[in-house]
RNA sequence: GGUAGGUUACCCAAGUGGCCAACGGGGGCAGACUGUAAAUCUGCUGGCUAUGCCUUCGAUGGUUCGAAUCCAUCACCUACCA
């Protein structure tokens, strides 16, 4: 099966240029590559999708090459955004640019010896360009009228609001450099990218085409949504993000697992390496018997495995058995230390809880498992409170030393989900 | 520059002197049901040392026993006129 059909039959191709010619051209291997800007220090659920590309790229032979944003991140990225941005600062990016590094190379396969993925930052190549250069070799090959015609640009002139700055404006022009360099000094042929790409891909084929006279191509991912309409990849709590620091592997695998039914099938073309034959198997199971959630859990194992390991995943799973498993008071000591540091832990002192102890109220607040003592109340008068797995309903309840599991823990729940293990230190 | 209208909690939006921490809807949180679902039903949705107290209705000042509500000035938005 060629990489084409492969993509296709996932649902990830969203567009492409020249799918005729790019199709004869793909049965040999070709260099391809995908830039990720660096606006955060780390990467989060919805770069995951570009970046599996990349890698189901590779594993069928062609060479990868990841291109961190150095130059461009420093720009901005109008596409898609409905307001100009805050411009990160020098050192924000370089840390940035450290992390995500860090993050596409544990993606990618860079030791394989015959198409190893490489990493380069469009900095190396931009930083040492003058202004006036680049205004006479790239600015010259672009049409306003044709960029004010673009999607990105449009949408924002159209706001009176909003506008966009001048800087944003040119953001096209680098992101179309990178693949002219790319295209001339490692025989780049392919872009890929999210679907909000298109505009800075084409602009790149064009230049390519004018200043090297040589046909590259592109090919955009569809943007991920979810069936109720929300966003791909944000929780209330925020993005979920690949640095286990910033969203803890049980939530990670917490994530997946609470795909909605509709979107369970979709995620996992998209999101695993899991083949046909095996995802119409647990398409099967899922229609038979949702309940069983079978689909969900290769989801959240294969996504989980993939980021963090398989050693991490076969934690947070256990951890996910213990809290979702019923019972607590029969678990062992063993048992409960499996789900210390999978979920959020809150360490606070001993001496608190001697004599009449610490109030309930403040400690769900501390925990952060309420923004309020006032919603903390509110939410143990609804019933929403568990200390160890027991609905506490009083909202004068202290917690003392008697309280603790095995003299060490608290376990602390609001609502169905939210754990905190408050330790005693 | 002129005239008219607007600015209310996370968002939309009612309220035009005391009964207003402020109707209603959305979103969010929680409860029941369930499969750690969906749909549905219910409660909550400014803060606190909590049968009470404090801070909110674009900003500042004023009138009044009492203001989101009346007056003045300023800022921003919308429409029409120039």
């Amino acid at each position: 099966m060629s990489i084409i059909d492969e993509l296709k039959w996932r649902g990830l191709v969203a567009d492409c240029t020249d799918a005729a010619e790019l199709e004869k051209k793909i049965t040999a291997p070709i260099t391809l590559y995908c830039g990720f800007d660096p606006t955060a220090d780390s990467l989060h659920a919805g770069n995951l999708v570009p970046l599996l590309a990349l890698r189901r790229f590779q594993l069928l032979g062609h060479h990868p090459i990841a291109v961190a944003g150095g130059a461009t991140g420093s720009i901005g990225d109008p596409s898609g955004k409905t307001a100009e941005r805050q411009l990160l600062t020098k050192e924000i990016l370089d840390r940035n640019i450290a992390s995500v590094k860090g993050q596409l190379a544990k993606l990618l396969d860079f030791e394989t010896k015959q198409n190893p993925a490489r990493l380069v930052d469009n900095a190396s190549w931009t930083q040492n360009i003058s202004f006036l250069d680049f205004l006479r070799d790239i600015g010259k090959h672009f049409s306003v009228n044709q960029m004010v015609a673009k999607e990105s640009v449009r949408a924002r002139m159209e706001d009176r609001e909003a506008g966009i700055s001048y800087t944003e404006f040119s953001y096209m022009l680098l992101q179309a450099f990178d693949f002219m360099v790319l295209g001339r000094d490692a025989n780049c042929e392919l872009q890929i990218g999210g679907s909000d790409q298109w505009g800075n891909i084409t602009a790149g084929i064009e230049l390519t085409r004018k200043k090297l006279g040589k046909q590259v191509f592109g090919l955009t991912l569809p943007l991920i949504t979810n069936t109720d309409g929300s966003k791909f990849g944000k929780t209330a709590a925020g993005a979920i993000w690949l640095d286990p620091k910033r969203t803890s592997v049980y939530k990670f695998y917490q994530f997946w697992i609470n795909t909605d039914d509709r979107d369970v099938i979709r995620y996992l073309k998209y999101f695993t390496f899991l083949t046909q034959a095996e995802i119409e198997a647990l398409e099967k199971a899922h229609a038979e018997n949702p309940g069983g959630r079978t689909a969900h859990k290769a989801l959240a194992k294969a996504a989980t495995d993939l980021i963090h390991g398989e050693h991490a995943t076969t934690e947070a799973v256990r951890a996910s058995e213990i809290l979702f498993g019923g019972e607590l008071k029969d678990v062992a000591e063993s048992t409960f230390n499996e789900i210390v540091g999978e979920v959020p832990t809150k360490e606070i002192e001993k001496s608190k809880l001697e004599g009449a102890g610490i109030p309930l109220l403040e400690l769900l607040v501390q925990a952060g498992l309420c923004p309020s003592k006032g919603q903390a109340r509110k939410d143990i008068e609804g019933g929403g409170v568990n200390i160890n797995n027991v609905r506490e309903a009083s909202a004068t309840r202290t917690l003392t030393s008697v309280d603790l599991l095995f003299g060490k823990h608290v376990l602390l729940r609001k609502g169905k989900k939210n754990y905190v293990v408050v330790t005693a230190r």
